[in-house]
DNA sequence: GCTCGACTTCGAGTAACCCGAAGGAACTAG
DNA sequence: CTAGTTCCTTCGGGTTACTCGAAGTCGAGC
């Protein structure tokens, strides 16, 4: 039985983001001690990781109860909750291609600066450290 | 030179964000034409991309901004430059990661959903869809 | 001249936290 | 027994990065 901030230890959440996920009604096993304190068993550490889960692949909290609600609904949700997966699943997927993208963008990024770093001749300049500098009003006065 | 929509068709960007990041001078090389519409050349373009890698890799809007300053203020800021996109390379990878795991748990939980699709047994609880149901008050009254 | 569509600015709205104040139990030391 | 510390509680306002919509301008086509 972990209280929020040993909850938020193993998960690594904030505090905060634990207490509004359980008052948000993501937690259906989520119980109180006798100081009306927040206490957690596995299967509420679970809810969390899931419900965490599935906000990280861009579910919003409203879709992730639903999602939840589906779940206390029983077995005959199961359809419409595998489809929901699906579809996150579906964004994880393109999430994963994002964040390739994005490391291969840096590295490239990483190696211009490395070469001007380690170059002797410090005036040469290399034009694609960063794209043509041109600097112009943004705002009309 | 393209105009706000194509900038933002091409970049899989909104139009808002896009407004948006020139606003906010993330793009030194935006113009504008002679009915002060902004119009993207492909340096224009690059900025643009760029600004918006760096803030999917978690870095803020005004921190970007800072970069892009430095990046304007010529070579003597390469060094600087080279230390965020550094720590930028180290989120980037920590979100591959993150990503990696979260389809694992996807993909697990749509294995478990397709096996009670599949099984004629409709009966048979398989316990491990989804953690201990146990509903009880989130709310103290 | 009129409508259309794409652009402009600007101010307000939104989601999902995030923070901090104010207060209540429980433990620990003196 | 009191004081201090540490954890928790609720609650309301703040923040970031968009996101939206209203109201207006401009040039092209009919």
């Amino acid at each position: 039985m972990l209280t929020v901030k040993e909850a938020a230890t193993q998960l690594n959440m904030s505090e905060h983001t634990i207490r509004y996920y359980t008052d948000q009604g993501l937690v259906p096993s989520v119980q109180r001690d006798k100081n009306n304190h927040r206490i957690f068993d596995q299967s509420a550490l679970n809810w969390l990781q899931g419900c965490h889960n599935l906000r990280l692949t861009g579910m919003s909290i409203e879709n992730v109860k639903h999602y939840v609600d589906l779940c206390l609904q029983g077995k005959k949700t199961i359809p419409e909750r595998y489809q929901l997966i699906e579809v996150q699943y579906q964004h994880a997927q393109q999430q994963l291609k994002d964040a390739q993208n994005r490391i291969r963008f840096l590295e490239r990024k990483k190696q211009l600066y490395e070469a001007e770093l380690n170059s002797d001749s410090a005036d040469v300049l290399n034009p694609d450290t960063w794209p043509n500098i041109k600097v112009c009003p943004n705002k009309t006065k």
